[in-house]
DNA sequence: TCATTCCATAGATTTTTCCTATATATCCCT
DNA sequence: AGGGATATATAGGAAAAATCTATGGAATGA
C-alpha cells in the first residue's frame, strides 16, 4: 500500500475527535487539509472509513479495526523514535571497555561512573588486561575502547597518545615532601620501590640514577605500582610512577592520604594510548566516551592531582 | 520524530544490499535520491548511522539496532496492508444475520455458503426469530442484516421490501400438477395445509377462497411452512405458500422432490423486507452480502424455481 | 594510468502538500 | 421560514518536497 504516517496521524486525530474539523485544529492543518488526507488515505484502501451523513462523518465498522492498527503502528513508531533520540544523546548502547592495571581499579571505573550518571539504559563491560592484550582484543574488534601502553601502529587499531609524565612518590612526613621537585641525587641511597626488572619504568629509572651517578636502593619489587603506593602510603620506600597511577591511587584512597607526589626531574614519559577499532566504525557511546576520557588523559597533571587530594583532606570545603 | 515511510524503506533496502547505488536499483530511484532520503533520515535522527570511508558507506552499530526497529515497523505495516485489504474485498470481518423461518433452514445458510466461499476469515453468525425480533434486533444494532416480514416504517431501520409472490405447492402426482395455475375453484373441497389463524397468509387464503365461493378443507394447522411441504411432499394436501419456502424447500430436498409448485390466482403477495441499520454504517462484508441477498430476492420467482428443481432430478446434466 | 564503482552535491523539474476562498448541507434558534 | 453557526468538499494557487540529470571526487583494480 501507501499510506504515509502523516495520513495515519491525521486519521488518528479525526478517529479521536470525531471530525475532521476539530482534528484539523489539534493537528495544525487546515480543514481542507485533513479532509483531503482522509480522502486519499481511503483512496489508499481502495474503500470509504466514514460514511458523509448529514454533512458529518460516520466512522464506518472498519475504521474502528483500522483504527487498531494505525494506533499500534504509531505507538512502535514513537517508542523507535525515543529510542533513537536516546542512542544520539548516547543515553543508551553497549560500551565495551578493556583497561591496564594502572587505571583499571579506580581511575577508569570513576570516569564510566561519571560518563554513565545520567545514563541508566547504557550497559557497560569494564575487564583488566595486559597491554599487549588489550590491543589484540581491540584490534578483533571485542571491546569498543581500550586503555593500554602505545601498542606498535597497527592498521586494525586507531590510537590517540598520551605521554603520561613520571613523578615521585613520597610519604608527607618525609623531609623531601617539601622540595620543589625531585632528582636522583636527592633520592640517593633512599629504600624504593619498583616494578618488575623488564619493566620500562624500572629500565628508565635504573638508567637515569645511573646517569646521575645516584645509588638506587631497590627494597621492594612488585607487579604494578598500586601496592607500590600502599607501601609508599606507609612510609617504607618512595616509588618513581607515572601520573595515572598517581590519579588511580589519589580516586583509591578518597579520604586523607600520606602520600604526596612530586615533580621528578629528568623527565620520565610512558606513552599510553586510546585504542580504537580502526576497521569498524564506533557506537555513538564509545565515541562519546573516548572523547570524554581523550579530554581527561590531556588534563593529567601534577597541580590537578596535588588539588584534588588537598579538596580530601578538608571535604567539608566541598 | 520526522521519520517518512519512503525513508524507512530505503533505508532497510541500503543495508540489506550494502549500499546506495545497489539499493537504488532496487528501489527503482536514482542514486542520489536515495543518497539524500538516507541524509535526510540521518538529519531526522540527528546523527549518522553510516560513516563514509573511502568512498562507501559503512554502518555504525547503531544502524543495526535502527535496523531491526525499521523492519518491524515496515512489517508491522505490510501486514495491515495486508489486512486491509481483505476487508476492501470482503474478505474479512463479520457478519451478524438474523433470520425468519421461511429463510433460515436453507434459503440463507445456502446463500451464505455461496457468499462465504473464498472468505476464509469472515466470521458469521446466522438466527432464526420472529420477524418482530428481527426488526428490534437490527433496529437496536445487533445485527448487521435481517430478512424478515416487512415491519412498520421506523427511523432507525432501513428496509428493502420484496413482495414476495405466493405460488400452490401440490403433490406431483395429483392431477392438478399438470394445471398452468391453480385457483380456489380448483383447490376446492380438497385437503389443505395453512398456518395457525391469526397468520396474514391464512387470512388472505380464506378470504379468497371465500369470494371464490370455495370450500377451504383445513386439514393440517402449522407453525411454518417447512412442515407443511413436507406433508405435500407425502401426498397428504396441498399449501399456499410463498416463493421464499418454496425455494428453501427447494433447496432442502436436494434431489427429486414430489412437490410442484404452481402459479396461483388470485396473486397473493407476502411483504418481506431486508433490514439494516439506519443510524450506522454498514461494514464493507455487510454490504457486499445485502447487495447480494438484495439480487437474490429480486431474481425470485417460480420459472427459476422449477428450473432448479427439474436439474436436481437429473444431476448428471449439470 | 585508465576505466570503473561508489557516493555527494548542484540545479532543474515534477510531484505533493498545504493554504485560501468558496460552495453546500445540516442544525439550531428565533 | 430565515439567519447564523458548524461541518465537509472542491477548486486553484503557492510553498515545500521529492526526484531527476549532470557532474565531481575518491578509491579500486586491471
Amino acid at each position: 500500500m501507501n499510506f504515509t504516517i502523516r495520513q495515519l496521524e491525521a486519521f488518528r486525530e479525526v478517529m479521536r475527535t470525531g471530525g475532521i474539523s476539530e482534528a484539523s485544529r489539534v493537528l495544525n492543518k487546515t480543514q481542507p487539509t485533513v479532509s483531503a488526507m482522509i480522502a486519499s488515505l481511503e483512496e489508499a484502501l481502495h474503500f470509504k472509513l466514514f460514511l458523509r451523513q448529514k454533512g458529518r462523518l460516520v466512522a464506518r465498522p472498519e475504521a474502528y479495526f483500522f483504527l487498531d492498527e494505525v494506533k499500534s503502528i504509531l505507538d512502535r513508531l514513537d517508542h523507535s523514535a525515543r529510542i533513537m533520540d536516546q542512542i544520539k544523546d548516547s543515553e543508551r548502547g553497549s560500551l565495551k571497555i578493556a583497561c591496564l592495571p594502572a587505571a583499571a581499579t579506580h581511575f577508569l571505573p570513576h570516569e564510566l561512573a561519571v560518563f554513565l550518571k545520567d545514563k541508566p539504559e547504557v550497559q557497560a563491560s569494564l575487564i583488566m588486561r595486559s597491554s599487549t592484550m588489550i590491543a589484540d582484543m581491540v584490534a578483533s574488534q571485542q571491546f569498543d575502547i581500550g586503555l593500554a601502553e602505545t601498542p606498535q601502529s597497527r592498521q586494525t587499531i586507531k590510537t590517540t597518545e598520551f605521554n603520561v609524565v613520571g613523578c615521585c612518590a613520597i610519604h608527607a612526613d618525609d623531609p623531601l615532601a617539601n622540595e620543589p621537585f625531585l632528582t636522583p641525587k636527592l633520592l640517593s641511597g633512599r629504600p624504593a620501590a619498583l616494578l618488575f626488572e623488564d619493566h620500562e619504568t624500572a629500565i628508565q629509572q635504573r638508567r637515569c640514577f645511573a646517569d646521575a651517578g645516584s645509588h638506587l636502593n631497590q627494597r621492594f619489587e612488585l607487579q604494578t605500582f598500586q601496592p607500590a603506593l600502599e607501601l609508599v602510603e606507609n612510609g617504607l620506600c618512595y616509588c618513581l610512577c607515572d601520573l595515572l597511577n598517581a590519579e588511580t591511587h589519589r580516586i583509591g584512597v578518597r579520604g586523607k592520604s600520606n602520600v604526596r607526589f612530586l615533580r621528578f626531574l629528568p623527565g620520565i614519559l610512558s606513552p599510553i594510548s586510546i585504542l580504537e577499532p580502526a576497521q569498524r566504525p564506533q557506537s555513538v557511546v564509545a565515541t562519546a566516551f573516548a572523547q570524554q576520557l581523550i579530554a581527561r588523559m590531556s588534563n593529567l597533571n601534577l597541580a590537578q592531582i596535588n588539588a584534588a587530594q588537598a579538596a580530601q583532606h578538608s571535604p567539608q570545603l566541598i
